[in-house]
DNA sequence: CGGGTACTTGACAATGGTCAAGTGTGGTGG
DNA sequence: CCACCACACTTGACCATTGTCAAGTACCCG
């Protein structure tokens, strides 16, 4: 099972061995907290089953999303390598499975083994790819080019016009830098001029160009 | 030279000599372009002199600057681990001397010493931690925070309430997400309140808790 | 001294957030 | 099995923040 976590992808047998000694299985129920951001890092963690928001929270409550985890993925890096402190918040949306993978232990295998390094190096890398898209998005477009995005990134996934959000529509507002009443206004007035369908969190793209038109930024009026 | 860059500290002398010989030493005068997103990577920049920003454009024309490097400081790693292209785009806003790093010899170095893998695992987390901060004050705070949050810190790394911009107020405004004319006008409150002084690019700091209470979120009317 | 760039200021428009009051809807306990 | 409750979501009226467009001033560099 540990072999097949991307992350300790390469490994040689006797190093995955000392990885499965080295962990530590936890389950969680929806909605509780994993990690708090400022909290001292003891080690970083691995889901195995279930799904984890990564986010921020200001001041006043309004929470933004950073990303989400899916099973075989690991969140909670970053202090291992500068800072000891999480930058953000981690919470269970399902019952999951989380295994907690000490500092000490990691930083041993790290520093024998290249291939644990350099699939962290990929890890990383394509987080801050992530955040850099995220930062663009937040600052340089408005919320329905983000929607649609967003939209036209599912689409691509399943390879098909019809689109199931797997998170509610409150968490997909804080995943765009919104609140919920403003994409519920959006996803209406797209609805409206037949750009999407919308059924409850089932999707159906009706016209793809004016999609992708918005998601370049394009101005069209919805 | 090359062992006073932080990423290559720790490194021994012969792969310091290897770091030597694979480089390729380039001069760039002050708004050159030094990459561009999308662009394929054939390896990663090290600025040795001058200053360049790390910005994303939008179709029209608006620019979110990333982050800013300084001497000593690398960039452009991200596509060496995951990708392939360029996120963003690089240009010097300083005359600037540049060490290009081609990516085979790089891969081959960071394969064979754990030190430099460290070393930029370092990098890659502190920068994750930039850009979840730049996220956080993009979506949950508003631009008098960010700018209040941005004059404490020049205030706290040079020790000192009066604080020198070494960006042009437009730059300063494209970091921050915003524009110059509302730079412009929160920096005129902020005076008008005493809050700071401001003498064309020097800043002064007239009342901190306030600025403070802004960077955290408060509400306080300026 | 001249020209371009950086910066400022004003009037206006629009995006999106706030507050308030609904309308479903699914899951649980009686 | 159904009623009820909590929660997700929707809709409306309003307003704050910030961006746009336009014009003008200051300032630095050659």
């Amino acid at each position: 099972m540990v072999a097949d976590i991307p992350l300790f992808k390469g490994l040689a047998k006797e190093q995955l061995d000392e990885v499965v000694n080295s962990i530590a299985d936890q389950t969680f129920d929806r909605g509780q907290t994993v990690l708090s951001e400022g909290e001292a890092a003891e080690g970083f963690f691995v889901l195995v089953q279930g799904k984890v928001k990564i986010f921020k929270l200001s001041t006043e409550g309004k929470e933004q999303i950073l990303h989400f985890v899916g099973p075989g993925e690991s969140f909670g890096e970053v202090p291992m390598f500068s800072g000891g402190r999480f930058p953000a918040n981690a919470e269970t949306i399902e019952k999951s499975r989380i295994f907690f993978f000490p500092r000490a232990a990691f930083l041993d295998l790290i520093g024998a083994d290249p291939t644990l390094a350099m699939n962290m190096l990929a890890e990383l890398s394509k987080r801050l790819r992530q955040m850099t898209r995220l930062v663009e998005e937040l600052s340089l477009k408005e919320v329905p080019s983000r929607l649609a995005a967003y939209i036209l990134y599912l689409s691509s996934e399943n390879e098909s016009d019809d689109v199931g959000l797997d998170i509610t529509k409150g968490q997909l507002a804080s995943l765009l830098g919104t609140i919920p009443e403003t994409l519920s206004r959006i996803l209406g007035k797209m609805s409206a001029q037949e750009v999407i369908s919308v059924q409850g969190r089932k999707l159906k793209i009706l016209d793809r160009t004016i999609l992708e038109d918005l998601a370049a930024g394009g101005k069209f009026v919805i």
